[in-house]
Formats: structure tokens, C-alpha cells, sequence
DNA sequence: CCCGATTCTGAAGAAATCCTGAAGTTGCGG
DNA sequence: CCGCAACTTCAGGATTTCTTCAGAATCGGG
């Protein structure tokens, strides 16, 4: 899961972010609303955490234009406290959650993980795919009832592979999702190869289909009903 | 366990305070509905103690906010009159549990666990997992029926687990349900490692599973039956 | 059907994470 | 004030995971 944290408090900033990493978020940071749009035209996020209150201009106008053009990422929008109308304007132009400085690093980390789970799963925590199944609570995967251990970067691809069933990805998408942008330009993608061949192993030894397609030139399909 | 007092009489406030640390709750202190409310945003806590004759607002406002929000926190009004009116006031808006002043601190402690119980257990207060189990009121463990004697940290560590068990937690989510504190994204988790540690040692060597499964890059999961 | 581009594979070195025992510190009861 | 138990810190080693690399297999256009 990637995240956007848009706050120019450098050491809220960096807190937030290495807070966050622990949890296995991937985290770019933001400190002006300039950078911040840049970012969002570049990258697919997930989540952005949007303070509202920075000097270049109005962080509600980066929430308007994310809205308009539709983007599907959550945006929590983070303000002072007393701003009560910052509030109600932020949730009305269609923010996800709305948290008041100062914050526990904890309720941010709730409120992240609720927006994602609303946005992507619609409330549950399981995903099924005929015998395939993973639990992101439990953090588990399992075929036909039976566990399959998989390493963070392995359960990470089959979870982004899930998210995005039917469609397909290019690997600087995934190597965007699973390590961020700074893979530098000619990226080469040995280590998307290496995991996604870890993975279909373990998933076909434990007896399920290989839902994950190759797509020749393109990248990868998850291929699942 | 984690407590929110919000009592404006400073001795009384400090005075369960200390009595219920003792009883190994953490507790946090707000003088007012202002920090009250800023607290209860930042924190995750198990049950509230509120007063609900402070000079800056009506207690009741919180609980209604509290409950409007779906907090699933137990509260515990307290008030100094022995006004039925706000017993049953505030029992109709979903407070937990009621008590008058003055009161003994034995009774609070009772109340706060009996809630506390409620909330979490959903009636019972002995959890059990095959041969091992957990007795919340005699602050106990045992294997087989023999008694496994634990420091306060490793029985908080097993109870924590025990309440998320299935649920992958964070070394940052366990830091601050035990420690409180914040200690920021870049800790270190020395701590953390000896307790488990030292928890699965007098586990193991009672006889029992090793229910605390390491879940590497994620934290740990509590997989019991 | 051939050839370059792309993808897959297995193995090994590098890095991150976790565990452990012991030593140092704190706090509380006597 | 002392002593003990609990807690924290520390450094080394063990384990797991990630990345790199070279060669093999596969694909699609000409």
C-alpha cells in the first residue's frame, strides 16, 4: 500500500512516514502543494494525508481537483485543531476521514488502514478466488483451507495483483507499489521476476491455479473469476 | 488496559490515578471536556472515567459524541450528586456503567474491570485456548492447571495478544498499548523481543504450544484455537 | 523458421529482521 | 538504605528474506 503524506512540518512529516513504514506502508512525502500535485499526476497512491494548512495555498483545492478528475485514491485530510469548518468543507468535497492535530501516530494508522479497507475491499478483510484465499487481517493466505506462507513481498504482489484483478499491470506499476519511485530510470526488473516466480511456486504447489497471468511486453493479469 | 480519567478535582483524579496504575492500568488524566475530547480523538483507550460535572461543558456531550462516533471505548459515568437524572440519562445515551461520589476505590477498580470484561469478552473472564489459559480476574495464567507465574509486562503482552488473537499486530501497536508512550516511528524494539522472549520461555517450559507466531517484517500473531 | 527481446529459473551473496544471554538500571518492599 | 525482582539495554549470532546474476526457456515479428 502506498501512501502520500502531504504536510510541510518536516518532523511531523518524517515521524508520520517512519511511522508508517514500520506498519509496511510505502510512504512519499509532500511538503508543498505543488510537489503534492506532482506527485498525485505521477504516482498511484492509495491514501493521501492532506494538510490542509500549508503556505503555498489551500489544500482543499487539492482535494476539489482530486475529486473532479476522479481518482480513486482515500484522502484524509489532516488540520488544525478549531478548524471545525475545515472539516465539514473536507468532507463534503468527498474526503474519506478527517483527522485534528495533534494526533496520536496510532489513530492515524487506524483511520489509514479503515479508509483502505473501505475503498478496496468494501468492508471485508477476506478475498476469495475459487480455492484461493487471503485474509488481511490475519495477514494469511491459504488454498483450499490449507496455509501458504508467503514472504512480505510475496503476500504484497498477490494483495496488488488482487486489488487490480482482471486489469493489467505493467511492472513499473508494480516496482512503483512495492518500492516507490526511487528505482532509478532504467530500472531492470530482476527482482519482480524472482518474487513472482517465488510466489506462483508456492501457490501451485499448495494446488491452486496460476492466476497470474504473463502478459508478453505488457506485465501481468491476475486472472481470477 | 489503557483508562481515561477526566476528573477536574486534581487530588481525586491523581488518587485513582495511582490506584489503578497499581492495578496495572495505564492511565491518562484530562481536566477538562477540551482535552477530554482531544485525548479520546489521539487515543485509543479501554474504558472512560467521566465525570460529568466539570465547569467547561456537560460530561454528557462527550458521551453522546463518543457514541454518535460508534467508539466502542466502555464509559463509566461518575457524578457528585446523587442525581437519579443522571444516571439514567446517561445509561440511556450508553454509558457502561454509573457510580456516585464519593466512592471507594475498590469499587471503581471492580467496575472498571467488570466493564472492561463486558466490552472485550463478552461475558467471560477466563479466556482459554486448549491447555492454556487465562483467568482476567485472578490476573493468572496456568497450563494444564498448573500455574505459570508472569511478570506484568509478559502477562500484558500474553492479554493483548490474546485480545487480537488471529489479528497480525505491529511492534508499534503492542509499544503503545503497553508502554504508551509514543516512541516515535524509529524505535527500537530491544524491549519488545526480550518480553516475548521471556513469555515464551515459561510458556513453552509449562508445556504449552507456542501460540505467538513471529510473522517476519509484520510483527507477531497470537494463533490459537 | 530464425533472431532479438523478453521472461523464467536456480543458486548464492547481501541485507534485514529476529532471537538470545548476559549485563546494566530502575523501582519497590522491608 | 539494602536487596530483589522486574525492566531495559546491548552485542553477537541465527534465521529469514531480498537482490543479484548468469544462463535457459519462451515469445512474436519478420
Amino acid at each position: 500500500m502506498k501512501l502520500l503524506i502531504v504536510e510541510d512540518e518536516k518532523s511531523l512529516s518524517d515521524g508520520m512516514a517512519s511511522y508508517l513504514k514500520q506498519e509496511n506502508y510505502l510512504c512519499d512525502q509532500a511538503d508543498t502543494y505543488r510537489m503534492a500535485l506532482e506527485k498525485i499526476e505521477s504516482f498511484e497512491y492509495d491514501c493521501i494525508l492532506l494538510d490542509i494548512n500549508l503556505h503555498d495555498g489551500n489544500g482543499l483545492d487539492i482535494l476539489r481537483t482530486l475529486k473532479e478528475e476522479s481518482k480513486t485514491e482515500g484522502v484524509i485530510i489532516i488540520s488544525a485543531r478549531n478548524s471545525l469548518d475545515d472539516k465539514v468543507s473536507g468532507l463534503e468535497l468527498g474526503a474519506d476521514d478527517y483527522l485534528a492535530k495533534p494526533f496520536h501516530l496510532s489513530e492515524l494508522r487506524a483511520r489509514v488502514e479503515a479508509v483502505i479497507r473501505r475503498k478496496k475491499l468494501a468492508g471485508t478483510s477476506l478475498l476469495r478466488y475459487n480455492e484461493l484465499s487471503i485474509d488481511t487481517q490475519g495477514r494469511t493466505v491459504s488454498v483450499q483451507g490449507r496455509l501458504v506462507e508467503l514472504t512480505r513481498k510475496e503476500y504484497q504482489l498477490l494483495l496488488y495483483f488482487a486489488y487490480n484483478k482482471g486489469r493489467v499491470v505493467s511492472k513499473n506499476a508494480i516496482a512503483e507499489h512495492l518500492w516507490g519511485d526511487d528505482m532509478g530510470g532504467s530500472a531492470n526488473y530482476d527482482f519482480i521476476y524472482t518474487h513472482i516466480k517465488n510466489l506462483r511456486k508456492k501457490l501451485l504447489e499448495a494446488g491452486s491455479q496460476d492466476y497470474i497471468q504473463s502478459v508478453y511486453g505488457m506485465g501481468y493479469k491476475f486472472a481470477a473469476p
